[in-house]
DNA sequence: GAGTGGTCTAGACCACGTA
DNA sequence: ACGTGGTCTAGACCACTCA
C-alpha cells in the first residue's frame, strides 16, 4: 500500500498539494480553518502522521497556521516572505514613527494591450485598473508608484475607492496569498518623476518592480520609484538551525 | 518519555541543532558524509522517524543533501539561497554571454577599527584584508567592489593571490556556509567612483551591501557598485506548493 | 473537560542507486 | 545485492487552550 494509489506521487505530498491549491485558489481565505487532522485521514485513507507531515509543510511554506485545540487555519499572508520584506509602505514610514500620507494621482481603467510595459504578463488584454499615485513620509514624497490591477481576478477593486486606501494596502487585506516576482534597479529620474517626487532632475532612485500572481493568474503589478535617501532594501539569509 | 529529556525543546529540534551547528562551525565541511539514521538513532535513544524528522527539516534548509543507498551529505553551498539570487559576478555576466574581466585595484592588511563602515560587525578590531576590485563586461566596468575578509575567520585568505581570482568567486569556494544580510539601495556616483566606473559623476547606481556570517562569526562584507544600465536584481517568492 | 495539535514509537515495505 | 533513504502505519501520551 504506501506509495502512491494513483499518480505516482507520495500521498502528503498529494495532501498538501490538494490543500494548496485551496488556499491559493482564494477558495480557503486567510483565516479560514481547515479540516482537522482526523478528517483528511478519512478522506485519504491514511494515518495521521502522513496528513500530519503534509500540513506540517505548508507551514514553514507559511501558508497556514495551527493553534493547539483551536484548529489550523490558513495564514493571513506575510507581506511577501520574511527574507525580502517589502511591505506596505504605510507600516514601513508609521514604523520609522513618521506621518504616512497617502495620494492618488490618476486612475483610468482600460484593456491593457500585451507588450505593454504595465500589464505585461498579466494575461493578453486583460481589463485593467490603472493608477499612479504617491506615499509621503511627512512632508517628503517616499514612494511614487504606479499600479495596475486585474480587474478579471480582483473585480472587487472596481467598485474601490482608491482615493482613500492605497491599492497596496488594500490588496493585502483582499487578496488571500500571492506568488511575486521583484525586479530591482536604480535609475535616474527624468523630470516629470522628479517633479512629482520633489527631488532635482537626475536624482538616484531605487525602483521596485513586482509582478504577483495568484495560483498563476496575473493580479497586479506595480512599480515603485523611491528616492535614494528614503528607504534601502533588506534582505536576510540563514535560517540558523 | 516523549518531549524532552533535556532542554524543553523536542528531541527531533535538539537533534536539527546539533547537526546544524557541525556543519557551521565548519567541522563537517561541504560533501562530508554524515552519520546515518540507524547511527542517530542509537546515539540519541530514539525512533527512526525522529532522525528523520530533524534530518528533513535540514534538508529543506538546503544545509543537507540526500542520496539513496549512497547517504546524507552536507550540502555544497547555493549561492545564497534560491529567494534573491546574487551569485558570483563571473556567472551573471557569462551567463549573459558577455567576456568577463577581474581587476584588483587595491589591497591592504590592517586592522579595522570598530564602527568603521568595512568591517563594522565583523567584531571588534579584526584583522582584515581589505580590497578593491573591478568587474568587466565586455569592455564596460560591469561592478565596482569594495571587500574585507576577517583573516582570523579565513586565515587561509591571506596566502591567496587575488589578483587572479575575484574574492567573492573564491570564497564561495573556500567558505563552507554562511549567513547573510543584503542592503540595497540606490546612490548617484561620486566623482571618483565615476571615474572607476568609466560613467559620469551623478550617474545612478545600485548598491548591493552585504554582510556574511559563518556560525555567528563574520566573514566577510562587501559593497558593490553596478551602474544603472548594468544589472538589475531579481528575486521571486512563492514556492507553488 | 474535551478536542486540538505536538511529539514520539517500533515496527514495516519499497525504491533506488551505488558498489 | 544490499544498504540507504522514502514512505507509511496504528497506535500512544502529553500540552495546551478554548468552551
Amino acid at each position: 500500500m504506501s506509495a502512491d494509489a494513483a499518480g505516482g506521487q507520495p500521498l502528503h505530498e498529494r495532501i498538501r498539494a490538494d490543500i494548496g491549491r485551496e488556499i491559493l485558489s482564494g477558495h480557503w481565505p486567510p483565516g479560514h480553518r481547515i479540516p482537522v487532522e482526523h478528517e483528511f485521514m478519512a478522506e485519504y485513507g491514511c494515518s495521521r502522521m502522513t496528513v500530519n507531515k503534509a500540513i506540517a509543510a505548508l507551514v514553514s511554506a507559511g501558508l497556514i497556521v495551527r493553534r493547539r485545540r483551536a484548529g489550523s487555519f490558513v495564514a493571513r499572508p506575510r507581506v511577501h516572505s520574511a527574507v525580502l520584506d517589502i511591505p506596505d509602505l504605510e507600516s514601513v514610514i508609521r514604523g520609522r514613527g513618521e506621518q504616512y500620507q497617502y495620494e492618488l494621482l490618476s486612475q483610468d481603467r482600460r484593456r491593457v494591450a500585451a507588450g505593454e510595459t504595465l500589464g505585461a504578463q498579466l494575461g493578453t488584454t486583460q481589463k485593467m485598473l490603472i493608477m499612479t499615485c504617491r506615499h509621503f513620509a511627512d512632508a517628503q514624497v517616499f514612494a511614487l508608484e504606479q499600479r495596475a490591477i486585474n480587474l478579471a481576478a480582483v473585480p472587487e477593486a472596481g467598485e474601490t475607492d482608491f482615493r482613500t486606501v492605497a491599492p497596496g494596502a488594500w490588496l493585502l487585506r483582499h487578496v488571500p496569498w500571492t506568488e511575486a516576482e521583484h525586479r530591482i534597479s536604480a535609475l535616474n529620474v527624468s523630470a516629470a518623476e522628479a517633479r512629482l517626487l520633489k527631488v532635482k532632475t537626475g536624482t538616484a532612485c531605487l525602483v521596485v518592480e513586482r509582478h504577483t500572481w495568484r495560483g498563476g493568474e496575473g493580479i497586479t503589478h506595480t512599480r515603485q520609484v523611491f528616492p535614494a535617501s528614503m528607504y534601502d532594501l533588506v534582505a536576510r539569509f540563514g535560517h540558523a538551525p
